[in-house]
DNA sequence: AGCTATCTTAACACAGTTTGACGATAAACG
DNA sequence: CGTTTATCGTCAAACTGTGTTAAGATAGCT
């Protein structure tokens, strides 16, 4: 198990198994196979078991795989298996909405701390926390020990508040500002931009309506 | 110029351009090189030059590209220089948020109609709109000349209202249900699912905190 | 016991993507 | 008006990822 060279792109596409095979298992299909995923997923059927060969074994010759184990082994190898905690920096209708986002609590991931830089948003709660002035982001981060970060800050302060995350500790950066950010190789990032998404469909359509 | 073969990864990458085309000019920096959006967006500066030349020739040896001529160039390319319709299918908590999010109105992305299957939330109003039964989907957006459709439902309903947007006219969907969808290839998908992005950051991080 | 379905693995070919190199050229300058 | 400098556009090589095929293994079914 050389886990060190699995391409990204396969580490990208494991959240995609993992979630297919929770929703199966909630629909009490207690077995599947790789075509039936592929057919789930538009990928093929060979590409899923070369991805999961990666890491090892999981199914049955002639069976297909058990879907309770193959989750929870996806769920061990994303280390989703276990309670995360995030802070977030923002707290503006973007904020707001990402505090409420139900699907974070349901897959164990909690919003610990929440910080902005308006005077007149510290001190509010949101969520059940209290806001915090960005200037204790660094300390606070480092003293709460958090590995992941979600910036949801205008575009002109994105880049700031990235560096002063990872100063505090943080490896893993969710950013919503609509900018390319520019980190070290050792921190990742996911950016959310849902007009980089539309542009990229619009491209392809008609000229019309 | 044979648009027909661009890469789809090219495509996507498109929009990442234009949004930092789009900073510079609004920073009124006039001229820019490959070199330096490459900084920016942590990306090669050959891979922006071959990029931008399946679309044409913009840049000026020696000199680089003019920031506003580049960037109408890209807007025209992925017709991001007009008005686009949207209909939004989810009046929930996410689909709140979708409607309040300011940055559709700033590029011009309008949502022209909601839909929900709820009758308690039928008949309400929410941004400006009334929200409609779930039921007249198709029919409504056939008759709204539609092509662009955002799905806000949970994850069980949303291969289903696909179809109906599809059947109605849609050609491009975004998707924010947390499953991935099952289209005709020639409709467009961008999912947004921020635990898959999670999941696919903790892979890389420390097992601790 | 034989048949069927399906996994695991490996090798390889193919396609798609990225990178590096280089000639071309526009502006600046002495 | 030639030289220098910066930077483009483009080609080809290198790299990465995907798909295909084939061989071997095995669990369950008849």
């Amino acid at each position: 198990m050389a886990l060190t060279d699995v391409p990204e792109i396969v580490v990208r596409r494991l959240p995609l198994y993992l979630r297919a095979l929770t929703a199966l298992a909630e629909s009490n299909h207690l077995v599947t196979s790789s075509q039936e995923l592929a057919a789930r997923l538009g990928i093929s059927s060979a590409q899923i078991r070369k991805d999961l060969s990666y890491f090892g074994e999981f199914g049955k010759q002639g069976m297909g795989y058990e879907v309770p184990y193959l989750r929870d082994q996806l769920r061990r190898i994303l280390q989703a298996d276990r309670h995360w905690s995030m802070v977030l920096v923002g707290a503006g209708d973007l904020g707001h909405a990402i505090v409420n986002y139900a699907s974070f609590k349901r897959w164990d991931y909690e919003i610990v701390a929440i910080f902005d830089n308006d005077p007149a948003k510290i001190g509010r709660k949101l969520g059940g926390l209290t806001i915090r002035p960005a200037d204790e982001l660094e300390s606070a981060v480092r003293e709460l020990g958090v590995q992941i970060g979600i910036i949801a800050v205008p575009a002109a302060q994105a880049q700031a508040v990235a560096e002063r995350l990872i100063r505090g500790g943080v490896r893993a950066i969710l950013n919503y500002a609509p900018v390319s950010l520019n980190l070290p190789s050792d921190v990742r990032v996911h950016s959310i931009d849902p007009v980089v998404g539309l542009q990229s469909m619009t491209y392809y359509l008609n000229p019309s309506s």
